[in-house]
RNA sequence: GGCAGGGUAGCUCAGCUGGUUAGAGCGCCGGAUUCAUAACCCGGAGGUCGGGAGUUCAAGUCUCCCCCCCGCCA
């Protein structure tokens, strides 16, 4: 029976350019999609960008570009990415489109309207690059863990989100719906973090520190909060999709969302009760995938780019890749990728086994018979097993694409691929074909090892289409994989049809050899370093531009230190006693320890000190003033500001 | 600290509701074969299934305790 599915992946954020991660989750969506389509099923699939937000306004400034000409420029490197690797998505949505803007704000009304947001003051810490309030317990060593980047003190009056409202309704949900988040291990962490109190979410950023943003439809002084906007897209997608049609009553009920579990709890949470709030019925299922690591680290946006999609394609095909993602990862745990492992996986299941199967039964029928298909003799018992297993496969393969069990699914047609060339070596073709009396033998033995090509291709198609499709050509399996011919026929046994005339023997899957992964292990390592060299070389942005008046306002004197010490209990700030002729030295707390860890051999030293700096009270006395100093680059490097001449503490410095 | 997942051959892993001598791929050693992409096939070495105790006729598989890794939360 036919099924109607809406499959999606995240939109991805376009402050990083696409790399394995974002690659994976949307061969996933685009393999589960022709699938479906070879299941005879109706699939719509979307992707897309996700464009608002702090993150995307810095990097646009360290890009030196504006943020608008960014945004465009890394959504169309996606967009085109996923295009001239075929990815088969029926629409591309980005934030920034009129016709998400204009959704997103109709949900905020509505939501507003039914009293669920509510205007409130709030004191916290924020970090930039998670885009969100911290607690204390969070931070390590006074910095947010994920960007070792030291959280800013926010205090402003924002909107909130009553979500802790719906706490209760989305345990039950998940309770009464336990397929809803899959595989089981990121349900029970949703249902464990739902154990306590929900806290309402704050959705809105007042424009005086973002403007980058969907303004709420009821104060214009705020954009919304980037995962209140960027979650709708999985609707605004339907009520207005490429065509400029309104599908959503057709899809969304039967929605799919695939994500990486980084971003489970935006969307087994965040997600579920805006779309509570908002009167909109739940997605049906949330299936999580694990991470791709590299050696011991996380392959993520922001530990850089080691598998280039584009890059990749050429070096070695994105679709032998994709057979990589689906044998190797159990879905939703993680799993390793190096180039070596890959190969590996590409030599020994795609070059000696499909690559060669097809090769060797190919080269006896072109010698002996023609280069004809043979008709299917009567089967002996020799071809029962393998006629059993693909029989299973009916049944197996589906429900394994179902369960997500992709693994499963791909090493059961190796298995039959590898019992057919115990098979043909049993049988001896070569030999059969000395014997004229045998010539029916010979076709059977032949049709059999064919036909095992033919059903393998089928199955893979979904996850490698144009490889499959090459293969299932040349064999003269000419039916289309689109639902069309029911499954059952496609890929059940006697599908082969006798008197295609096989062409050249394909080399479709050539083995890599070891210096050829040399060379590509060699390029991959120049890029990075390049890569890394740029990065490091990056400067800080420079600030908006002022006047001569702005700069007057600082006074900046000359200072000679006369006494440095550690400051007990404190890790960063040295304690310094400055005169600047005044009546005595100031006091000037500065956080230099780390470079100047023996502050008594500062004394002495000339430097530059902001004279005029409002006197701030700290943990360990108040500071003031200000002495400068220099740093930058990933090595914290740090100086102090000194002279070299003859100057008196006092004297004005401009 | 709480919760969840995992700890099985040199490496990557499969082993569902307990049941014959614990499996696969890769790697290694030996053999066979010649149709094929130095391929394919066969054989071998290699595991006290993290440790300990218990339940059972029977435990990698169930129970309890402990150790280690990863994740979420605090």
């Amino acid at each position: 029976m036919s099924r109607t599915i809406y499959i999606t992946t995240p939109l991805y954020y376009v402050n990083a350019q696409p790399h394995i991660g974002h690659l994976y989750t949307t061969a996933l969506a685009d393999t589960v999609k022709r699938f479906h389509v070879m299941m005879g099923d109706h699939v719509y699939f979307l992707t897309g960008t996700d464009e608002h937000g702090e993150k995307i306004v810095k990097a646009a400034q360290k890009a030196g570009v504006n943020t608008q000409e960014f945004v465009d420029q890394v959504a169309g490197t996606f967009e085109d990415t996923w295009k001239q690797i075929d990815f088969t998505n029926d629409d591309f949505i980005r934030t920034t489109e009129p016709r998400h803007k204009e959704f997103v704000q109709e949900i905020l009304k509505r939501v507003h309207d039914s009293g669920d947001i509510y205007f409130d003051q709030y004191t916290g810490l924020y970090c930039v690059d998670c885009e969100r309030y911290m607690t204390m317990t969070e931070l390590v060593d006074g910095k947010c863990p994920d960007h070792e980047v030291e959280p800013v003190e926010v205090k402003e009056s924002n909107y909130f989100f009553r979500m802790g409202k719906y706490r209760q309704q989305l345990i039950d949900h998940i309770e009464k719906n336990p397929e809803w988040i899959r595989p089981v291990r990121y349900k029970n962490e949703v249902l464990s973090f739902l154990k306590q109190p929900l806290e309402d979410l704050c959705i809105s950023r007042p424009k005086t520190r973002l403007e980058w943003g969907i303004d709420l439809p009821f104060d214009d002084k705020y954009v919304t909060y980037v995962w209140f906007d960027a979650l709708l897209n999985y609707v605004s997608a339907l009520k207005k999709n490429a065509a400029g049609n309104d599908v959503f009553d057709r899809y969304w009920k039967e929605c799919n969302h695939f994500l990486a579990k980084d971003i489970l709890k935006t969307h087994a949470i965040y997600w579920p009760t805006m779309l509570m709030a908002a009167g909109i019925p739940l997605p049906k299922q949330l299936d999580v995938h694990g991470y791709w690591l590299s050696g011991e680290s996380k392959m993520s946006k922001s530990l850089g780019n080691v598998v280039k999609p584009l890059v990749f394609h050429e070096q070695f095909g994105i679709e032998n890749l994709r057979y990589f993602f689906f044998r190797e990862m159990k879905f939703g745990k993680d799993a390793g990728f190096t180039y070596e492992l890959f190969v590996e996986r590409y030599n020994s299941d795609l070059a000696n086994g499909l690559g060669n199967l097809l090769s060797r039964t190919a080269s006896i029928v072109k010698k002996n018979l023609g280069g004809v298909v043979p008709e299917q003799h009567n089967t002996t018992d020799a071809e029962q097993p393998l006629i059993a297993m693909a029989k299973k496969l009916l049944e197996t393969y589906p429900k394994n694409f179902d369960d997500r069990a992709f693994h499963v699914a791909v090493e059961d047609i190796r298995s039959l691929m590898a019992a057919t060339d115990r098979y043909i070596n049993e049988m001896a073709p070569w030999k059969l074909a000395r014997d004229d009396e045998r010539k029916e033998d010979l076709a059977r033995v032949l049709y059999t090892a064919l036909e095992v090509v033919r059903i393998s291709a089928v199955l893979l198609s979904p996850i490698m289409p144009k490889k499959c499709a090459q293969i299932l050509a040349y064999l003269g399996e000419t039916r289309p994989l689109d639902g069309s011919v029911p499954f059952e026929g496609l890929a059940g046994w006697g599908g082969l049809s006798f008197g295609h005339e096989l062409g050249d023997v394909p080399r479709l899957f050539p083995r890599i050899d070891e210096k050829k992964l040399k060379e590509v292990l060699e390029s991959v390592e120049a890029a990075k370093g390049v890569e890394e060299k740029a990065e490091s070389d990056d400067l800080e942005p420079i600030k908006d531009e002022i006047t001569i008046d702005d700069f007057s306002r600082v006074d900046l004197r000359v200072g000679i230190i006369r006494e440095g010490h550690l400051v007990e209990g404190s890790k960063k700030l040295i304690r310094l006693m400055v005169d600047l002729g005044e009546e005595k030295p100031r006091q000037i707390f500065a956080g230099i320890k780390s470079h100047y860890a023996q502050p008594q051999d500062l004394v002495g030293t000339k430097v530059i000190v902001v004279a005029n700096l409002k006197p701030r009270k700290m943990k360990f006395g108040i500071s003031e003033g200000m002495v400068l100093a220099g740093g930058g680059g990933d090595d914290n490097r740090l100086c102090v500001a000194e002279f070299d001449g003859d100057l008196e503490p006092g004297d004005t410095v401009t």
